[in-house]
DNA sequence: TATAGAATTGACGTAAACGTAAAAGGCGCA
DNA sequence: TGCGCCTTTTACGTTTACGTCAATTCTATA
């Protein structure tokens, strides 16, 4: 119902890579490729964590997008927020040697494992407490259910 | 600048704990008592899990909520939701042997332990994985800071 | 060309456990 | 009588990472 100019249409119609083998996919694709859903994808990307190409409107996802992503989708499994994961790619810079990056990466690295070590401990606290008043309570039920021979000791 | 009986000003006023040795305490000193805020007593309160009484409008704790209270914040330690707590204290019968709350108790322990063995299992996934890139972020910076010495295998 | 299937932006909703004012009432004490 | 402290209720704010519509537009295909 919009009137387009024949040029437009045809570079923007239809086979999607045909500027190189760059291996562009849309939101769909990538969201399946990677396991996760298209409002996520708007999500990081809202928040500067990825940056699709555009056709018109529609976001085209390069292999450098792909990278990032892998990134992202690390950090999350290993408990870095987003926050955190963007700060430390915002630091790549492809003319440099990084250091600068690989440091606050070790950085947050080394606290990120100590809050998972302590978080661990944590939890071993709550298995071990759990697993005590567990059996108590196993032996309030079993005296309960053999209420006969009982009186003394 | 409200104008009370005499009767219900000797009633109310000053010393607390007059009728008993019931032990009352306002939410301050309960508050201390087991460090939470008073916004959390309130709150706990708003969810049904505790019910003070009350001195007009004053909260005035006994030592019942003392004991609930300890459950909840034990509950809270190893995991439990608020939801859960209140679920299991809302079978609690002072009249009755209170199977049915230990079942219940026991049956939600097993999940909860379940989960916290789960957890468990991610913490330490995340930690190795967290491990391995750290050491891997290690060889660079190393192999960086030493740039002599480089071009063969 | 009609229609189903993608994709877009925008915006409110969710979960959990409180935090944080705001405005006001009641207490003892000097 | 004024001050300061404790307490009350009400209600919106916080955090994180999205979920879930809704209204539209685009595109491919039959």
């Amino acid at each position: 119902m919009k009137l387009i100019s024949a040029g437009e249409t045809a570079a923007n119609t239809n086979n999607v890579s045909v500027e190189a083998g760059e291996d562009l996919v849309r939101i769909g694709e990538m969201a399946k490729k990677y396991g996760v859903t298209l409002r996520t994808l708007r999500f990081y990307e809202d928040k500067g964590l990825l940056n699709p190409q555009r056709d018109g409107s529609t976001r085209l996802y390069t292999r450098r997008d792909k990278a990032r992503l892998k990134l992202i989708l690390l950090g999350r499994k290993v408990g870095f927020s987003l926050r955190d994961v963007k700060q430390m790619m915002d630091l790549y810079d492809p003319t440099g040697s990084n250091t600068k990056q690989l440091r606050l990466a070790l950085d947050k690295s080394e606290k990120q494992l100590a809050r998972l070590q302590k978080q661990r401990a944590l939890i071993d606290d709550a298995i071990n407490e759990l697993s005590g008043s567990m059996s108590a309570v196993r032996q309030m039920l079993a005296e309960r259910s053999v209420p006969q021979a009982s009186a003394a000791s």
